[in-house]
DNA sequence: TATGGTCTGGCAACCGATTGCCGGACCGAC
DNA sequence: GTCGGTCCGGCAATCGGTTGCCAGACCATA
């Protein structure tokens, strides 16, 4: 048997405390809220009453004739994918830093349970973090019709838009591949309708010739370890001896389906992914991989959605070298 | 520039609809909310039009005189920590499942800031999810006496407290490493004030001398993997053969210190963990682990807190073995 | 002394719902 | 025809803050 929700003291509030010091409720609310529209005297003695009785500020109360509800909506499509853990960490501190509150939602892939879900928050929220959206660009924009919004890992036109810097980070990798001496390089490409997928193949697509390396893709498949397990008899039948992965779970699944073979990594086939998650050091070998500053993106969508000044940098991606490249044929 | 937060439309009222079809809002409110209390003829009408005008309910709006906010409160020590990756998402499935919301907290391990996010979140929310709580037991009354709370991980006397059964799985652990042969046992052990830490070493060190186990207790130190790296020679000094540790980024520290010893997993030292997060099955070889009913816990711990029938069973640990246990001295 | 400005506090409307109470309409029964 | 009950809609208060407007107090200046 739960506890009778009996017993609950309601909390204090302004008319508690203008009661208690013979004033009114409003000029409660702006000694504690208003410096300077009361006297000095009078904002000391509302303080000091506000202490004792402690009293907290009601956000809803506030809310509804201001409209600034300080809390920020971010839904993203899978929670649980270790991907956004840093982005949910840093967008959770610089809102708590600002005093404002998170709440976290999740569309679990489903455009129709995203667009629902965003509308059902529109009252409560003062704006929305928007990541990995799989509403279509209308949708978006739409929504940002009614709330300030921030997307992020994503471009969509009219919109404000976080994405960082694919290309140093991927130049790098290439680089470091083609220095070890592969010649032949297969990109394993994630789902078909997600933009950064896209975006990584454009840019390993643009660079890849100049250094020697052929390239092809292969997929779309599920960005996964399953997605990535599944891939390894087209990678292997392409001839490559070096592959990028849309991301590290891909990366890590083909690494799987490779030691399950019998397929020697790094001396038969190098891998590189993408994003550096929780958990891609612990293969082994470990998984060499594009880094991207997600929890500084969280933290940076965030920020401009409250108006804080972005002082920071363009995001740029790095590449993080580890034990699953080598040069091709490396190794016993 | 940002953009100039032009150009957003207010929302749709019941005074809108009221307006609109010469009607109180009361009227509204009551066809929209009380079934029955109006007759078919006009509920109907005002459906049609708040659907035709795109009605939302504003629940700020509704909780100020209700009280009931339908938001959640999720506060964790620690957002990014793997553990708690599926509890988050069990929790945020129920959450939505009935139309609630969800917000998210982290106290960054400090009391202090635990219990002022708390408060500052206690007019806005219906109640509490407490994981892994650094607060006194007597700060964990304090908060359950302003809000309903469910404490997750923990026991509290006097709070509504959810634990899963540790037993059954570290049973089935012990006998699978006593009938591999396995003689003497080490409990890597967490932080001093880990209520579950303590109880893992409880129960382990109950169960063991019956099964022919010697057992002994490395520790407190810190629940990662820096924590199980730094406890490897500790271990090997104390001669045991198999370790259990606190938790499963415990294991992979201490997994990856022997790696670079050159002590062989699981030839020299069988290596066991708790929770099976996600990643400790990517390990060579992967690690064995106990697992929790981490995404159950979330999800029973919203359904217990907004008073939905709570018909899942006692939530049982689980032996996972893995290729990181074998026979003492077994292997090259 | 009259005038004008600044400082300070109160009054009351407002945000968008919910809900207790009231009363008119309508029904059937006696 | 009267009475009692049910059905259904409206009025107005309420939740806890915020804020535009007003007025009295006080000060300085002419």
């Amino acid at each position: 048997m739960a506890d009778a929700d009996g017993g609950r003291r309601s909390p204090t509030t302004i008319y508690d405390i203008a009661r208690e010091l013979g004033v009114s409720p409003s000029t409660v609310s702006r000694a504690l809220h208003k410096p300077g529209r009361t006297s000095a005297k009078t904002e000391a003695r509302i303080r000091a009453a506000a202490e004792a009785l402690g009293y907290r500020i009601n956000p809803l109360a506030r809310a509804l004739p201001t409209g600034r509800t300080g809390t920020l909506g971010l839904i993203l499509s899978d929670i649980t994918n270790p991907v956004w853990f840093e982005l949910i960490r840093g967008a959770e501190r610089v809102t708590a830093e600002h005093g404002r509150t998170l709440v976290l939602a999740e569309s679990q892939e489903s455009p129709d349970l995203e667009r629902r879900t965003a509308e059902r928050l529109v009252p409560s929220v003062d704006g929305f973090v928007l990541v990995a959206s799989r509403l279509p660009d209308a949708g978006i924009r739409a929504l940002a019709a009614s709330k300030p919004l921030v997307v992020v890992n994503r471009l969509v036109s009219g919109v404000d838009c976080l994405v960082p810097d694919v290309a140093p980070g991927l130049r790098a990798a290439l680089d470091h591949l083609a220095a070890a001496g592969h010649r032949a390089l297969a990109f394993l490409s994630g789902p078909a309708a997600s933009w950064m997928s896209r975006t990584r193949w454009e840019i390993a697509f643009e660079e890849a010739p100049a250094r020697g390396l052929s390239i092809v893709e292969i997929g779309p498949g599920a960005p996964t370890t399953a997605g990535g397990q599944a891939a390894l008899r087209r990678v292997l039948a392409s001839g490559a001896s070096a592959v990028l992965a849309y991301n590290d779970l891909m990366a890590i699944g083909l690494l799987r389906a490779c030691r399950d073979a019998g397929v020697a990594v790094p001396g038969r086939l190098s891998i590189v992914g993408f994003d550096d998650i929780f958990g891609s050091d612990f293969t082994s070998p470990p998984i060499a991989t594009i880094r991207s500053p997600l929890g500084a993106l969280g933290g940076d969508a965030v920020r401009r959605l409250i108006g804080a000044r972005d002082a920071s940098p363009p995001l740029a991606t790095e590449f993080v070298p580890r034990g699953s490249t080598a040069p091709p044929g490396y190794g016993p």
